[in-house]
RNA sequence: GGGAGCUUAGCUCAGUUGGUUCAGAGCACCUGCCUUACAAGCAGGGGGUCACUGGUUCGAGUCCAGUAGUUCCCACCA
């Protein structure tokens, strides 16, 4: 420390002091704040959280087996196994955890099954671009050595979503992993392929197929988003084949396609081309002779109402194609470039032909237009590669038969789907279901069990190669083959056709039905998933598990919205609007996001996620999020309050088992109201009802009640009764935000070794008393109009005021006059038979409150009372009218008519009350 | 082109077979309060012609028809 005094004695001592004095705030400040860390107002979930799903896991405590309890099984819709967390895995893997945490401590045996998928064509995507950045393709390393790699990506990645389910608090039983490519998994899926085949369902043909000249392979017709894309339409002029300067004009908007053209084609009344028929026309550039043919596919007004036909490359083109017996000319390789057929351009990627073809043409004189248009082109979801039809040979799977009891088990609600809305479309899919192409050309995945014998075409279907091999002896006869001589198809499963298998296969219940879990668990309860895998993935649950257990998979398909931005748009990674989910977890905690997220997340709609776009995670800012912090907060400081409670032997005062009773039998209410919700999945009403119960009356209400003066200790049986009503607002709380109710539960009292929240069983809910509850209410209307008059009046709440109450219910009054005194700081209560003099009034129900002010505006207050009575004779006079209308005495049912006189009784005894406080006023 | 849904407060949404003093909730907003649990808080308050038009009914946010806007699904014309 220095100092500008003069070095003498005083100033030596003077800094000394200094530096004790120093010392001593830096002390003071230290025990300050490792006080405050204790009792911070602030609460502060990140190590909180970390310790008590340590603990849980440790405990094994979401570990589920066997038992006789009722069993509740939710099966998690798997991942990707190389994805990462993103806001829709929050909403969905919230949603079951409330569920699956609900159950639990509903007494049933709940167990929530996780797992991943190997997602073939995302996953083969990503190994794919990483061997790219080594300058390999796959072809380069072939299929034995791409598989190492992605299965080290799977062991390398495949856990992290698992773990980042954990941060958030999610209850599975871990122990049960599965994955939809493990080997005992991928037993069953080949097992159903083969019983499929072996029924006749699946068959081999060729198909115009979506092609992804980017993965180079097929995809499903679901796995295809049809976009508006600007383009040009293309006029090109065929010459007539011995007809000097004739021509016909088609119009196309994909040019590169004329060199599979196999036929013009007109309609047959089209006037225009009569001259045409029986005629052949020559494809520009190449001199291709094609018929003419006549077909009424063909759109007269459309463009020159000339269709070029090219069944290679196009869905309705083929169709006409197969009618006219035309040939199919295949132009394009499977990466989208020009094959040897297409006789120019080999080699070129199709849209740069498109250019290039267009520039040709016109130097040859055959383009006659290129007008601007927009037209819908397909892409492929996973590539987003623009898809080219394409004819292959592919695998099917026949689905007319299938589909029809997964109809009526929906339609008949042996399936729900809630909300009920999207019966309609699932109906509508089901209906107009297509085959499905079950074959993909990819590596990564399940591969077809089916063995080409000795490189021809015939082919067995077979588990195993062993017992291929042992068929394929059989069917051609030849003892002497060899395993050598069979070819296994090289193309994999879609990922669909092992993830339908899913509530069924985590359990082994194709190739073991009888075991016991399968017999347990199966069929399972809820499924929680997004609307948008309806079609993929849950209507072919529902079909596989008729087809293969007779049974429905679950009872119930909880449908959530889709997470979108501000602006409506889906989240996702590659539009950047998704806030990365471990950063609001770090930023509001696990149970503020939970709450976060549930809040405006009503069933089946689209929730608007209110982050701003493009934000910088440190910025990122949910007022939902927030509120759920803010409640977390709340709920800490509530229990901050009560741990804070110096006790003494003093009995309960009559308030305090007044205030008790109430809030026993307002949880009371609130269970009956939050089962009611849980039952018809209005989970996001199930958190507003916890929150308000907690908040507004716990809180705002009880809490207040019952708080000792400060400095003075409360009453021991009081504060045990209050504990006891904490911990059951903790445990309703519990499923939402699963952290704090732990952290509190496990502060409200000593708990023994492994007795967890959730473990715990919630005491149903029972109407005893619903009189306290109405008479608190009015005492609550009656506080709260006071409050309202003292701020209108500008009466400070530290201002003790004098009641006085002029009722024809004494007694009621008389029994909550604590409460009234303590909430309103009142002096006294005194129940008068008329008006006071120099007060102001207010008027709750039929009960009348006059309260001294210092100058009292006599006409304001006629005027204030003059307006109730305006309204209550119009209320009066409507119910009046409703009551003498003979048809609505006989039509409506005795209770709306018996409420209707109820409400015309009040009112006009509340009328009566009115005129006679307006007489005294004017006397 | 076909089908389904939606439209209620500034925002996100409830509103059960038509009938409570029904027009609600949360958030946001406004006013007053740093009141010894909590300013991430407390107390109070304002705010909506229930998209529009017509119909059924004693009675319509609720049922029916049409219109407009909007979202989604299916199909897809070269």
């Amino acid at each position: 420390m220095r100092c500008s005094f003069p070095q003498n004695a005083v100033t030596l001592a003077f800094n000394f002091r200094m530096e004790e004095f120093l010392l001593l705030l830096f002390f003071v400040s230290f025990i300050q704040s490792v006080n405050s860390m204790e009792i911070s107002t602030k609460y502060t979930p990140g190590d909180i959280e970390d310790k008590w799903y340590k603990k849980w896991e440790e405990a094994n405590i979401f570990a589920s087996t066997p038992d006789d309890r009722p069993a509740y099984t939710v099966v998690i819709p798997p991942p990707n196994v190389t994805g990462m967390l993103h806001m829709g895995h929050i909403l969905d893997n919230t949603l079951q955890d409330v569920l699956i945490r609900r159950k639990r401590m509903e007494g049933f045996n709940a167990l929530w099954v996780p797992g991943t998928d190997h997602a073939s064509i995302a996953t083969e995507a990503k190994v794919v671009k990483k061997l790219a950045k080594r300058n390999l393709a796959k072809e380069d390393i072939g299929r034995e050595a791409f598989l190492k790699e992605a299965y080290a990506w799977k062991e390398e990645y495949g856990g992290i979503i698992l773990h980042q389910l954990r941060k958030l608090g999610a209850s599975c039983d871990w122990t049960r992993t599965d994955f939809t490519m493990g080997e005992a998994y991928s037993e069953e899926v080949i097992q159903v392929f083969c019983d499929l085949f072996e029924k006749g369902l699946i068959y081999r043909g060729i198909r115009m197929v979506n092609w992804d000249p980017a993965a180079q392979t097929a995809v499903s017709d679901e796995e295809v988003n049809h976009k508006d894309t600007p383009g040009h339409l293309y006029h090109i002029r065929y010459p007539i084949e011995g007809m000097e300067g004739e021509y016909v004009t088609i119009a196309t908007t994909r040019p590169e396609t004329i060199l599979a053209d196999t036929a013009i084609a007109i309609h047959p009344e089209d006037d225009r081309y009569q001259h045409l028929h029986g005629k052949k026309a020559l494809i520009p550039l190449i001199n291709r002779a094609i018929p003419i043919i006549l077909d009424d596919y063909v759109d007269r007004e459309f463009g020159t109402g000339c269709l070029k036909v090219t069944p290679a490359h196009d869905v309705n083109d083929y169709e006409i194609g197969l009618r006219h017996q035309l040939p199919v000319i295949d132009v394009l390789n499977p990466d989208g470039t020009i094959a040897e057929a297409g006789q120019l351009y080999i080699g070129l990627d199709r849209f740069r032909v498109r250019k290039q073809i267009s520039k040709d043409l016109n130097a040859a004189g055959l383009l006659a237009d290129k007008e601007n248009y927009t037209h819908s082109v397909g892409y492929s979801e996973r590539t987003d590669a623009a898809i080219e039809p394409r004819l292959s040979m592919q695998w099917f799977l026949k689905m007319e038969q299938l589909a029809k009891p997964a109809l009526e088990a929906v339609e008949q609600g042996d399936v729900t789907l809630i909300p009920g809305k999207f019966i309609n479309t699932y109906r509508h899919w089901m209906t107009n279901i297509r085959d499905w192409c079950l074959s993909r050309q990819l590596w990564w995945g399940h591969q077809i069990p089916a063995y080409y014998i000795q490189g021809g075409h015939d082919f067995v279907v077979a588990a195993t190669k062993e017992e291929a091999l042992e068929k394929a002896k059989a069917t051609t006869n030849n003892p002497s083959l060899r395993l050598e001589d069979l070819k296994q198809d090289p193309d994999v499963l879609d990922t669909w056709a092992s993830s339908w298998l899913w509530p069924i296969s985590v359990f082994r219940g194709i190739l073991s039905p009888d075991n016991e879990d399968f017999q347990y668990y199966y069929p399972t309860d809820t499924l929680v998933t997004g609307p948008d895998i309806l079609f993929f993935w849950v209507a072919r649950m529902i079909i596989a598990g008729y087809e293969y257990t007779g049974k429905r998979p679950f009872k119930n398909v909880y449908l959530h919205g889709l997470i979108r931005d501000k602006k409506g748009k889906k989240m996702s990674k590659s539009l950047g609007n998704s806030p990365n989910p471990l950063d609001l977890i770090d930023k509001y905690g696990a149970d503020g996001t939970r709450v976060g997220i549930m809040l405006p997340s009503p069933a089946g709609n689209d929730l608007i996620f209110d982050t701003p776009l493009n934000i910088a995670a440190e910025d990122l800012d949910s007022k939902y999020c927030e509120q759920g912090r803010n409640f977390a907060n709340k709920i800490w400081n509530a229990f901050r309050l009560i741990r804070g409670w110096e006790t003494s032997d003093i009995p309960s005062s009559e308030l305090d088992m007044l205030a008790l009773e109430w809030m026993r039998e307002r949880i009371n209410a609130a269970k009956l109201e939050i089962d009611d919700h849980f039952q018809k999945f209005r989970l996001s009403d199930a958190l507003m009802s916890v929150y308000k119960l907690k908040w507004d009356e716990y809180c705002s209400w009880f809490l207040e009640a019952i708080k000792p003066e400060y400095g003075s200790p409360i009453s021991a049986t009081t504060l045990q009764g209050a504990i006891e009503l904490f911990e059951e607002t903790m445990q309703l709380i519990h499923p939402f935000m699963p952290f704090i109710t732990e952290e509190i539960w496990q502060g409200l009292q000593d708990r023994s070794e492994g007795a967890f929240i959730n473990l715990t069983q919630l005491i149903p809910g029972e109407q005893k008393d619903a009189a306290i509850l109405k008479e608190f209410s009015l005492m609550q209307d009656v506080i709260t109009a006071v409050r309202a008059f003292r701020n209108e009046k500008g009466i400070s709440f530290k201002e003790s005021i004098q009641l006085y109450i002029k009722t024809e219910e004494e007694d009621l009054f008389s029994t909550y006059q604590a409460l009234l005194k303590k909430f309103l700081l009142t002096e006294s209560i005194e129940f008068v038979q008329e008006k006071v003099e120099q007060t102001g009034s207010l008027r709750i129900g039929t009960h009348e409150i006059f309260i001294p002010l210092a100058s009292v505006d006599v006409e304001a207050e006629k005027e204030k009372i003059r307006k109730e009575i305006v309204y209550i004779e119009g209320f009066i006079q409507k119910t009046q009218k409703k009551l003498s209308n003979e048809r609505f005495i006989n039509n409506a049912p005795a209770a709306v008519v018996d409420k209707e006189r109820k409400k015309l009784s009040d009112g006009e005894a509340k009328l009566a009350i009115l005129q006679q406080s307006l007489q005294e006023l004017e006397e």
